[in-house]
DNA sequence: GCCGTTTTCGGCCCGACTGTTTTCAGTCG
């Protein structure tokens, strides 16, 4: 979480929709959904772009850094800033008078007017070419200024013409790798992340509840099924005016343009360029489309199927019988899948990969739920890189109902954040002494160490020792053999102070791909060793991957679903975490922060004496 | 532009990597 990931954050659909919405209650079941756009996410989005102008205009660099930090701090900030005055923003670290006084006119007039002088000297698109990897603010501006490219689309024009020949500092590797990066971003910006996903259907669905005569409004598709990246939202209701439903749909502020407007569907396409098809059901069939809009279509396949060797008809009206055109079940999604002779699948299930089989044999697996969830075992604090004091994240977990906490900043081999042995000891004291403070909640002194490129970490093993926890993760080399990052996992498993692997295959999706590793072989090691694989939340990172959650999974590995928080907000991602186990088939037994404190420290201090 | 046990000026995370250079600029984490 860099400043470059930050920037990297600019993906169109990021500049009008935050990835997560830190007032949102963790609501699998979506009621009482909260989830309009905060403030501080507005102005963070708006300092980092003052920030890439500054960048691209070839402004003092070190300004520059400090637009990007005060960007992160205000969208890190636990607080809601709407209502603050200039006295409390500057509260706001890497905030001060300048900052204040811009935020201040912000909230009171909606915009920033030194940011929107510098908007009229640069082109949109300009600044957008610097979201291709290995292009920053510097390349971008001498394309604009020597070529006129304000566009991603004419830059692959230009490449393509070879116009970039004999361009200064642009040779034959630069527009290879620039073409590749524009590829990249291509496959990317047909998906969103589910955050960035959630974050839109949320806000649409917390604003069509409001429209008079809507009696219910849930997102349905991919999105309830928790799927790491979504192609477009489903929006299900029922309306005593379909009319009035559709209408407001189509005006709504995200609403751009409108593709499709029907009595039962309407489809649009948000500013940001992500459809949204809004489908209004009769009341009575409301169990039968849930199920039918939220699929897959694998998934519907095989329950249709089922439906027709039971002489029944299943569409999303209902579960007809064929014989006589009676309606067997439609109200209710359990009942739906009751009368096919089913227990009720979790969404997160709908793949038709086993799920089927394993319901008919009455062997489902007791997903984990957020609600199990006991503890945080991976979390930063701004001795590192994350934002918040410890006692801020520490109370912030606490608040979530945690029995345990790990923090876990970074160790010294990641040079940038500056970790020192006197600096972790220092931290492990303080976590002593506020121990117990915080509701009971048990403090846990962890580190996350970085795994170098032949395996080895940051301390030695006596310095390890004095840790409750230590994750162990890839931070660079992403780009070795398989079987060089399969020797340097399974070294990393074999350390007995390692007891989890922090986002194993080190994947941003639509950013890097994963590591290359002979998976199952890490997998029995970290069977054979008890070192757990974690599920990073942060929703553009989902890592393990579900997929291979449930490789793992059969292999007798353990899990922790972590945040991975560097601030406090995004403690919250931690339903995108479950919701990757789950279509991981994981349960509680296997997932190790949803275990009691005393058997998750056994299993901590586990062969290291 | 922010910050301060180095406090109102002077420093600001800084080294690795890549591709372009011919001694270094730009990007990334």
């Amino acid at each position: 979480m860099g400043t470059a990931s930050q920037v990297k954050d600019l993906l169109p659909y990021r500049l009008t929709v935050p990835a997560t919405d830190p007032d949102s209650r963790p609501c699998p079941t979506q009621a009482g959904v909260a989830a309009v756009e905060r403030s501080n996410d507005q102005v963070a989005d708006l300092l980092q772009e003052y920030a890439d102008l500054i960048a691209i205009t070839g402004g003092d660099a070190f300004k520059v850094r400090v637009y990007e930090k005060a960007a992160r701090s205000v969208g890190g900030y636990a607080r809601d800033i709407s209502g603050m005055g200039l006295g409390e923003l500057r509260g706001i670290p890497n905030v001060g008078a300048s900052i204040a006084a811009k935020i201040d006119e912000f909230l009171h007039t909606g915009a920033i007017h030194q940011l929107e002088e510098l908007r009229t000297k640069i082109p949109a698109g300009v600044r957008m070419l610097t979201v291709i990897p290995s292009l920053g603010p510097k390349k971008a501006v001498t394309l604009y200024e020597e070529l006129g490219i304000d566009s991603i689309d004419s830059l692959e024009a230009a490449i393509r013409a070879g116009l970039l020949h004999g361009l200064h500092g642009f040779g034959p590797k630069t527009e290879e790798n620039l073409l590749h990066g524009i590829e990249l971003m291509h496959k990317a910006s047909e998906r969103v992340d589910l955050g960035v996903g959630m974050g839109i259907a949320e806000e649409i669905v917390t604003a069509l509840r409001q429209v008079p005569g809507c009696e219910r409004c849930v997102y349905a598709g991919s999105l309830r099924r928790m799927k790491d990246t979504v192609g477009d939202i489903d929006v299900l209701a029922t309306s005593r005016e379909p009319a009035t439903l559709m209408e407001a749909f189509t005006r709504l502020p995200s609403t751009g343009e409108v593709i499709a407007h029907g009595d039962t569907k309407t489809s649009i396409r948000t500013v940001a360029g992500l459809q949204v098809d809004l489908r209004v059901v009769p009341a009575d069939s409301w169990g039968a489309a849930l199920q039918y809009f939220t699929g897959s279509r694998a998934h519907n396949i095989r329950t249709r199927e089922i439906a027709v060797h039971k002489k029944l008809k299943l569409s999303e009206y209902g579960l007809f019988d064929v014989a006589t055109g009676e309606k067997i079940a439609s109200t209710d999604e359990a009942d739906v899948y009751g009368r096919l002779g089913l227990p009720w699948i979790p969404p997160t299930l709908r793949e038709d990969n086993g799920e089927i089989e394993a319901a008919l044999r009455g062997e489902l697996p007791p997903l984990v739920t957020e609600d199990d969830l006991r503890g945080d075992l991976h979390t930063h604090t701004n001795l590192t890189d994350g934002l918040a004091p410890l006692e801020e994240m520490a109370a912030a977990a606490a608040e979530r109902g945690y029995a345990y906490l790990a923090v876990t900043d970074h160790a010294p081999d990641l040079y940038m954040q500056r970790m020192t042995d006197e600096k972790a000891l220092a931290q492990r004291e303080r976590i002593r002494t506020l121990d117990g403070n915080f509701r009971g909640m048990r403090l846990l002194h962890g580190t996350e160490l970085n795994i170098g490129p032949e395996g080895t970490v940051d301390w030695p093993p006596e310095f390890l020792a004095g840790f409750d926890l230590c994750v162990a993760s890839l931070h660079s080399y992403f780009t070795q053999s398989r079987e060089e990052t399969t020797r340097r996992l399974l070294r990393a498993c074999e350390n007995p102070h390692i007891k989890i692997i922090g986002h194993p295959t080190a994947r941003l999706i639509g950013r890097r791909e994963p590591v290359d590793a002979d998976w199952d072989a890490v997998f029995t090691a970290c069977a054979c060793t008890g070192t757990a694989l974690e599920i990073d939340a942060f929703p553009d990172r989902l890592d393990l991957p579900a997929e291979l959650a449930r490789r793992a999974l059969g292999k007798g590995v353990r899990f922790a679903i972590d945040s991975d928080a560097h601030a406090v907000p995004h403690l919250a991602n931690m339903r995108y975490g479950v919701g990757t186990a789950q279509r991981g088939w994981l349960t509680t037994d296997q997932v190790i922060n949803t275990w009691p404190l005393d058997r998750l420290l056994r299993f901590l201090q586990e062969g290291r004496q």
